[in-house]
DNA sequence: GTATTATATCAATATCTGTTGATATACTTT
DNA sequence: AAAGTATATCAACAGATATTGATATAATAC
């Protein structure tokens, strides 16, 4: 029987379950929508539930998920809370995903 | 309010609705094995469940999704059936994510 | 033909995850 | 202090999806 790296490998096994993780991240049509409007730069959550055509209450679920993995940082100013991508690991993960598929 | 183009755009709000399709297949552990056993060539279904502590009706499973989605392709010769990565469509659904997310 | 092997299918269940409605918190304005 | 605005949290529900066990199909070997 054939070693195959992802199954027999602790350390790629390790990775390959986190970028399954940022994977189930971002397979919701909403988020990735929340990805894509913050690829403009910091929006507050009032610029972008509206957009979505999601309640303010979901919209703020998605966002802490989102934050939850680290794709996206915030801040506080004021009453509002700015969110914006956080690019660095978000590439990160993207090149991750290319390491296992291409 | 600003147009952001993966909410208001139809052609675009549609390529990232395909794009989020694709994510919700490989965003499961066992199926992105799969891929990964399958880049080092074509492999039958009983080379492929053993690696995955998997049930075989189970791996038979994950197998239709990906083929349903394109992701694999199969042929059969004699008893055995072997699955190969198609691998133009794999890389055309990265690339589209990419043109999301980078 | 019968037995054996490889794969697929199906119904039932369990688990996970998005959604909703109500409510809480926290800041600002008056 | 009271009222209003922006955001977050929570429990309950709904829908989707992985898993299981049993069984079906299809090809080969005897």
């Amino acid at each position: 029987m054939p070693k195959i790296k992802c199954c027999s490998n602790k350390k790629i096994s390790n990775e390959l379950k986190k970028t399954v993780d940022f994977l189930k991240i971002i397979s919701e049509e909403n988020r990735m929508r929340i990805l894509c409007i913050l690829k403009s730069g910091p929006k507050c959550v009032c610029e972008i539930w509206p957009n979505l055509d999601l309640s303010q209450n979901l919209t703020s679920h998605h966002l802490s998920v989102l934050k939850e993995l680290g794709l996206v940082k915030s801040k506080k100013q004021g009453l509002k809370v700015f969110y914006e991508l956080n690019d660095k690991n978000l590439q990160k993960q993207l090149i991750n995903l290319d390491l296992f598929l291409k």
